[in-house]
DNA sequence: GCCGTTTTCGGCCCGACTGTTTTCAGTCG
């Protein structure tokens, strides 16, 4: 049983017992429960085993026995008794936009509904208006929520995300001269993989012209809701807006508020309280006497004795226990990358030439990009044998004796092959500057299959990175089932750096397995994977991600210069020695 | 059900918006 599957299970047990009306503080703690578990980074049965449940944050001892129940006997009781008791329809009433526990509870009562279809043909023929405490606009809004889940995208990738809030920002600040301060919030500045919708904040002495503007910007479609200082908005392309608009001497208070999480938020305010003080989006309170405004938002921090935390680790996953102590880690910045350390060009499937991709590296300031082509047996990408990649190589050397301030390094993106076998033999990986290994193929193969697979391009000491550890894409594909956790182990044994690859429906590793490999010391490779020159662009993506698995400058392999990137190939177990490792 | 540099018991973040209810409950983030 995987962590996914008992957090989704303590997910479930929070929603029944919220529609069976159980103490809100209850559900809240089986959903708490269901959050942490399914952020760990490691398998769950890891503390199971050493009788350490209670460690993860959330766990007391009533959820640990549940826990303890599962992984020994494959199912739990107390779940199946409220299975009894709330049919599993009535639960899935809550994907519902506008429905909660109390609405689906009555639903069930009084109609006896279980199933968004059931709900859905009744209130066509007006049954929901008949209900107490529903009226017309209810039935109607039902409904809308209904159609709404029906045509439900998934949740958009930050890299789709991202450009489309910086264009709106720009036309908001174009077309109303109101506008003091305007910028990007939620789960978008915390940079989160793939967000759900997009937040704006503004300041503004006058919120009602902003909002109005807003609402008239030629990408919107249709306004959601408006209120007094809130416009939500759907665009063109589907996507939803929510603008908040705040005096500028709230600025910093409502940053720190619409940027979430709600967790981190939810753990800020309780310290706060203990300090005499509520905290809102508006900025402090203190007991009598007044409010403390925070027109920059690392004054929130400060008011709480607490240095500024970056965005991306506000996920309250240990950040502000760092903070307290004064641990919080210095996070890798765009200024640390150094290079680039797996690109494609038109020798396998990129698109562009060496030299473009080598002038648009240095264009960026890189002082090395690492030229990662596929191998033979990729054919589908134009995979190199080893006489195209020596024939490249002649290329490589020619260019590089045109830059005293840049260098190509000759790698390939080495194919591990659905037998675990790798696709070119040592004597041509020792001739190359640099390898990165992934899988492509086969990535249904079963969890020994496939981890056994990467295991094996782990101990080959010619092997640096792993690439895209995963093999996720976000919104298409499912990770394999590799087991990440036994992989992580195994690349801090052998001194192999895993990727963080930033094509934005990669970002994989992504930010919980990156931090676990860094609590392992294993170095990260932010990667931008690029097939033509603008590829390069996504690196940020990769970077972001590293930045909330809690990644350093020092963490990173491609912060460090070429030379220590020479040097760490040489100090590596096997490599500066040209033999191969014991114990394959 | 969890948790503890004010607590092992008594707390548990805070406000916007909507609809229907004439003073507030439900939902959301």
């Amino acid at each position: 049983m995987t962590n996914r599957e008992i957090a989704d299970i303590l997910q479930r047990i929070g929603d029944m017992l919220d529609i069976l009306g159980e103490n809100r503080f209850k559900v809240l703690a089986y959903r708490r429960a269901a959050e942490n578990i399914s952020h760990l980074g490691q398998d769950v049965r890891t503390y199971w085993r050493a009788g350490t449940l209670q460690e993860i944050s959330g766990i007391g001892p009533a959820i640990a026995d549940k826990i303890d129940e599962l992984l020994t006997t494959g199912h739990l009781e107390f779940y199946e008794r409220l299975q009894d008791q709330v049919p599993t329809g009535v639960v899935s009433l809550l994907e519902i936009p506008d429905v909660g526990p109390r609405t689906a509870k009555l639903l069930w009562d009084q109609l006896g509904l279980q199933s968004v279809a059931e709900v859905e043909a009744a209130a066509r023929s007006g049954k929901l208006q008949t209900l107490p405490g529903l009226g017309a606009k209810s039935e109607t809004k039902i409904l809308a929520g209904i159609e709404a889940l029906h045509r439900r995208s998934d949740r958009i990738p930050l890299g789709t995300a991202w450009p489309v809030a910086t264009a709106l920002l720009e036309e908001l600040k174009a077309t109303c001269a109101d506008v003091l301060q305007a910028t990007v919030a939620g789960s978008l500045r915390r940079m989160r993989a793939t967000i759900g919708d997009i937040d704006l904040l503004a300041s503004s002495e006058v919120p009602a012209p902003v909002m109005r503007a807003f609402a008239a910007l030629p990408p919107v479609a249709e306004v959601l809701l408006s209120g007094q200082t809130k416009t939500s908005v759907r665009l063109h392309n589907g996507l939803q807006v929510d603008l908040r608009v705040l005096e500028p001497d709230r600025w910093g208070a409502a940053l720190q508020y619409f940027t979430g999480s709600q967790a981190h938020n939810v753990h800020v305010r309780e310290l706060a309280q203990k300090q005499g003080l509520s905290l809102s989006e508006y900025g402090f309170k203190q007991q009598g006497n007044g409010e403390i405004l925070c027109p920059e938002e690392a004054e929130v921090y400060e008011t709480l004795g607490l240095p500024w935390i970056p965005p991306e680790l506000r996920e309250d996953r240990g950040e502000l226990e760092a903070a307290q102590t004064g641990e919080l880690p210095r996070l890798v910045e765009w200024d640390d990358i150094q290079g680039d350390l797996h690109a494609h060009t038109d020798w396998s499937d990129g698109a562009g030439t060496l030299e473009e991709m080598a002038q648009a590296a240095r264009a960026k300031g890189y002082h090395y990009l690492v030229i990662s082509d596929h191998t033979q047996s990729l054919g589908v990408a134009n995979g190199l044998t080893p006489e195209r990649l020596r024939a490249q190589r002649a290329e490589i050397e020619a260019l590089n004796a045109q830059y005293d301030d840049f260098t190509l390094l000759q790698g390939c993106e080495l194919e591990i092959k659905a037998d675990g076998s790798l696709d070119f033999p040592d004597q041509v990986l020792a001739e190359l500057d640099f390898v990165v290994a992934s899988v492509h193929t086969s990535l249904r193969q079963d969890r020994e299959q496939i981890t056994e697979r990467v295991m094996n391009a782990l101990r080959n000491p010619y092997v640096d990175v792993i690439g895209h550890p995963s093999g996720r894409l976000l919104g298409q594909r499912e990770e394999s089932a590799v087991d990440l956790d036994a992989v992580i182990r195994a690349a801090a044994e052998t001194g192999t750096a895993l990727e963080v690859n930033s094509i934005p429906t990669r970002l994989d590793l992504d930010d919980v397995h990156a931090r676990r490999a860094l609590e392992l010391g294993v170095r990260l490779a932010i990667n931008s994977d690029a097939h033509h020159a603008g590829g390069l662009d996504s690196l940020p993506y990769g970077l972001a991600t590293a930045r909330r698995g809690w990644a350093t400058a020092g963490d990173v392999l491609n912060a460090l210069t070429l030379e220590e990137i020479r040097a760490w190939r040489k100090a590596r177990p096997g490599v500066g020695q040209g033999t191969h490792k014991s114990g394959r």
